[in-house]
DNA sequence: GGGAAAAGGTCTAGCGCGAGTACGTTCTCA
DNA sequence: TGAGAACGTACTCGCGCTAGACCTTTTCCC
């Protein structure tokens, strides 16, 4: 059984992304997490083809599915360029595939988190964390806009990821938080569970800037075992993979 | 700064591999890692591509190149097949990418064993630890022959990840370990050291039986970190990423 | 006012990967 | 000795992507 299970998940189907894919999720990821903010001009697009080492053509053929979407609007001329809609479009529902696989994403973002939290717990500069404090307390006035709540939900998971200097912890992290966001955006979230998940944002930067990497890690697990009861209660139980 | 960073993750390169390195890459780890063992035989090319989701040319391409490098052989006829060398290419040092970044590599292993430790601990059923229990005490026997050491560390650790119930625990399990035999494979390890890291073995199945999550993570904590300290003390330090 | 500059918008040529399919070759077993 | 099961080879076709040249719009600044 477990020789199977191995061998299941080499034989598991190659499946790779195009490049016209990746860049629209890429950027279309941003700003649903408000990496990218209303407003916000995105680089040229001769420059930003060469950031992310594709051509031209492929990310316009990102820039204009996003601009049809609604997530961009592009301006010509000089001073020009593309930004963030001002009023981007909803949250699309979450996809069968994810619904299918919650279970499986929150497994993956409790790795990811346990992994910051620990390694934040070693290496975090006290003043990083100073700016997390803040954000923490900003965050007590925002428990009545859900909307609000999460953006800042976001970089404060974010912010934490990078406080621990490993690139590949904050790219997981965001990867983690998207596929959050597409899940418990459109259920709700009474003042007081909010409340409590950030008096417990507080006591895990407390626990890091103590470094205690055991109680920084356990109130990371207790922090998201939350999310988890909530989408257990609204969503059917995970199934096998479905494709 | 926090918002550079962030958009330098959203504007990163957008490299997709192609299906010819991943197959090659899937294929040539498994062999690494002993999930293929020398003399087994891969499924028939035409069933196989089916289950790769490739188109059969592309499958060959890096079946051709495996035989080449000699990590398998290829027999005609009937009863004929792939199967694994019986005596493997010995593995070549780590990517001057890999040592750049082995930090990185370690945070990331870091992040899925705490996942999968916490998990284990709140989902594994007992019959699946008593096969774990019993690997290590194999294992005990095994401290003076690295290879064969290795090869069940890997089934262990892969081993565990099964017991959480989550594929894609394993799937990033399997990763990570891949990683880091790339990593391990040419350096010393005294017999006391494995020898203490099988003890670490056995305290951590012994908390997850117990379901206590915050132990098990902490026990899997401090068994990765006796990996990272001997690498600390052979690698020059990670630095900013190299492509 | 009139460039120059900086942006998005359009078009075309071409390459390489990968899908799909047909046929050839070699070996073993009944 | 033939059937069958496997690998080996050869071909075409389409799509995604690259690369580059060029057009259009807008604004800044002399």
């Amino acid at each position: 059984m477990s020789r199977a299970s191995s061998l299941e998940v080499t034989f598991a189907p190659v499946r790779s992304q195009t490049a016209f894919e990746e860049t629209m999720e890429r950027i279309g990821t941003a700003i649903k997490l408000g990496v990218l903010a209303p407003g916000d001009r995105l680089p040229a697009e001769r420059e930003l083809c060469g950031k992310l080492e594709i051509s031209r053509s492929t990310l316009r053929q990102a820039l204009t599915a996003l601009v049809q979407s609604g997530h961009v609007v592009a301006a010509r001329g000089r001073g020009g360029g593309t930004f963030v809609a001002e009023r981007p479009p909803p949250l699309e529902p979450p996809s069968a595939e994810l619904l299918h696989n919650w279970r499986e994403a929150c497994d993956t973002r409790l790795a990811v988190e346990l992994g910051v939290a620990t390694l934040a717990a070693q290496r975090a500069q006290p003043e990083r964390l100073d700016d997390l404090v803040e954000l923490v307390a900003e965050m007590d006035d925002m428990v009545e806009d859900f909307g609000a709540y999460r953006r800042a939900d976001v970089r404060f998971h974010i912010g934490l990821a990078e406080t621990t200097g490993s690139h590949r912890m904050v790219v997981l992290a965001t990867e983690a938080q998207a596929a959050m966001t597409d899940l418990i955006a459109h259920i709700a979230h009474p003042v007081e569970v909010l409340a409590n998940a950030n008096a417990q944002h507080a006591r895990l930067v407390a626990a890091i800037r103590e470094r205690d990497a055991t109680r920084a890690t356990a109130v990371m697990a207790e922090h998201l075992r939350g999310t988890e009861h909530v989408l257990a209660g609204l969503l059917p139980e995970s199934g096998p993979p479905v494709y």
